[in-house]
DNA sequence: CTGAAAGCGCTAACAA
DNA sequence: TTGTTAGCGCTTTCAG
């Protein structure tokens, strides 16, 4: 077997035509080609099991046909949900996904920012990790598309319009989770939230947690917030913290349903019934939310949708040649809702 | 802004050195520089903003430093769980990950194989995907080195050491599934296996169903066996069938956790107690297995160490230059054990 | 309709 | 110690 060493030449060769025939047969075009060359050609391609170089075609084209994608966490099924949107769409179209585990790492961040601008991919989808001013220096100086896909909190003013993004604002929704926990009844709530070290750029709290603090804060309330990492187990440690005091709440807002998954497990060792002696909500509307025992009553994000709208400006943009800076501003917002389910 | 066009040539000119020295700083060799020659070269680097072209480096070497990952389904944790482990150890190395969705297609895994192949990655992993023939004709031509990572049941003969692979075998841990249940008195226990369409390419039963059908005849007893898809919701759905029979099993065994936790929902849905009316098992040992309420006996599978264990065979291979033919034969195995909690 | 050749950005062998 | 240059495999302009 002529190991991959088949080039373009040896097929010329073979097909006695040259090079440039080649390239117009497998590319059909960009000028036409007699119909009994091509068949010389095709005749040849097969017999020698020519593929074509993507590297060397890439670096021809100034385009690599290839996208990036940094997420917090892959075994975290809500970013790969979105991440998944993406690659369906894109892989029918050519293009091929490379992703990055971010660790919610900002220095891991960076740095597989670097890696992809040099490996030339087309464009780059921030997921959910943030996107700070040296991802966006790296971007412009290099011209690489970026995209943020995630929650308003986690870009900083001064990065937020510099580049295209598609964004919700967890904060009308944590309103309702509020507005339910008072109406319940429960005077005393906690919020756990689940920052990555280092916590989120902005420095500023979350908007899911100021929602639910402004209706505690309408009945004269307030809340305990906690805050934890982003794992099962850092949502059950951090109940079983919260729930060993006293005065424990009556009602846990969750950060997302990982979390929240980690508190009913917690709750069910505490021998509490949820939602009778324990309320929680979740944020997120993961596949399993409606799974898990009782059922977590938590906000959907439309996942499907925020990785399908990144993907088409991006890909829009790309075929349409956009520069970068035209992208510019493009912020799309999607909306969130509560689901009420049986956790609370 | 000097968009991405500084190129090596234009460091050489600022600096006033040939291009083959800047070459030499930048990758610390082949050959020595003069300190005050490589000063030079480096202010002209920083001033210019200048970073390599990856794509015109993998040209020349002949060595992308990157690597292709197949998945049955990013969206499950076991898949993601395998993946993540190799991507965390070779990103250190430099190497990048493209990963591909093949939703249980025979045909996108074909394709996408090709498409990596034409990208020239070093290796490609084959993650509980299976290998067809198809896969090991393209790999045997391109040179590119081909590795899988699953189950026995997923490679057909023809394939088996034609390529080097980690697997498991689930027929022990089934085994001893069955046995637990004869021992707990069931009579009438069911098996639902995931099958993506196709069915398994060998055709053949799943090992670990076959476990746990010896360890029933051993008994004098059967399993009825059940083909359903991937999902939450298809363990559900299945559950609710076999629930709903007037002969319904007292012990399900799940192919997988995520089966499983469907079958757990039904089950609470049904009004059945588990492990007392109904007993489940599932097979993986997925974080969420031990989060579940009740929690969830399973089989755990050592799916971070599957990972490293291919990554190790095929960085090292990479690093000595070995042909992909001389790995042929890299058979590893793992070894599974059962983790009885809560649920049967 | 087809061939020759330049050039994408880089590395390394060869020369000096 | 440094400069020059061929060539990785491809596309496409320019000639014929």
């Amino acid at each position: 077997v002529a190991r991959s060493r088949v080039s373009r030449d040896d097929v010329a060769r073979l097909a006695g035509v040259s090079t440039a025939l080649v390239s117009y047969v497998i590319n059909d075009g960009p000028r036409p080609v007699a119909p009994a060359t091509r068949a010389r050609v095709l005749r040849a391609v097969e017999e020698l099991g020519y593929r074509p170089n993507h590297v060397a075609r890439s670096l021809r084209a100034q385009r690599t046909f290839s996208l990036g994608i940094l997420v917090p966490e892959v075994g975290n099924p809500f970013y790969a949900e979105v991440a998944k949107g993406i690659e369906d769409e894109v892989f029918g179209r050519g293009y091929t996904l490379t992703v990055g585990n971010t660790q919610g790492s900002a220095e891991r961040r960076r740095s597989y920012t670097q890696n992809l601008i040099e490996r030339r991919v087309d464009a780059i989808f921030f997921d959910f990790t943030g996107v700070g001013p040296d991802e966006l220096e790296l971007l412009e100086r290099s011209g690489v598309i970026g995209i943020y896909i995630g929650t308003i909190d986690e870009l900083p003013d001064g990065v937020r319009h510099q580049l295209p993004s598609v964004t919700m604002d967890g904060e009308p929704a944590g309103y309702e989770i509020g507005r339910r926990f008072v109406d319940q009844g429960h005077t005393r709530v906690a919020c756990i939230v689940s920052d990555f070290p280092p916590p989120p750029m902005s420095g500023a709290p979350w908007r899911r947690v100021e929602g639910v603090r402004r209706a505690l804060r309408e009945a004269s309330l307030d809340a305990v917030v906690v805050s934890t990492g982003q794992s099962l187990e850092d949502g059950y440690r951090t109940a079983a913290g919260l729930l060993a005091a006293d005065d424990r709440p009556t009602a846990i807002f969750a950060f997302n349903d990982v979390i929240a998954t980690g508190v009913l497990r917690r709750a069910a060792d505490e021998g509490l019934v949820v939602p009778d002696d324990l309320a929680v909500c979740g944020f997120d509307d993961i596949e399993l939310a409606r799974f898990l025992q009782p059922r977590l009553t938590t906000v959907a994000v439309p996942k499907a949708e925020m990785g399908s709208l990144a993907e088409r400006t991006v890909v829009e943009a790309l075929d349409r040649k956009l520069e970068p800076d035209e992208l510019a501003g493009r912020d799309l917002t999607v909306d969130l809702h509560l689901v009420v389910r049986d956790s609370g």
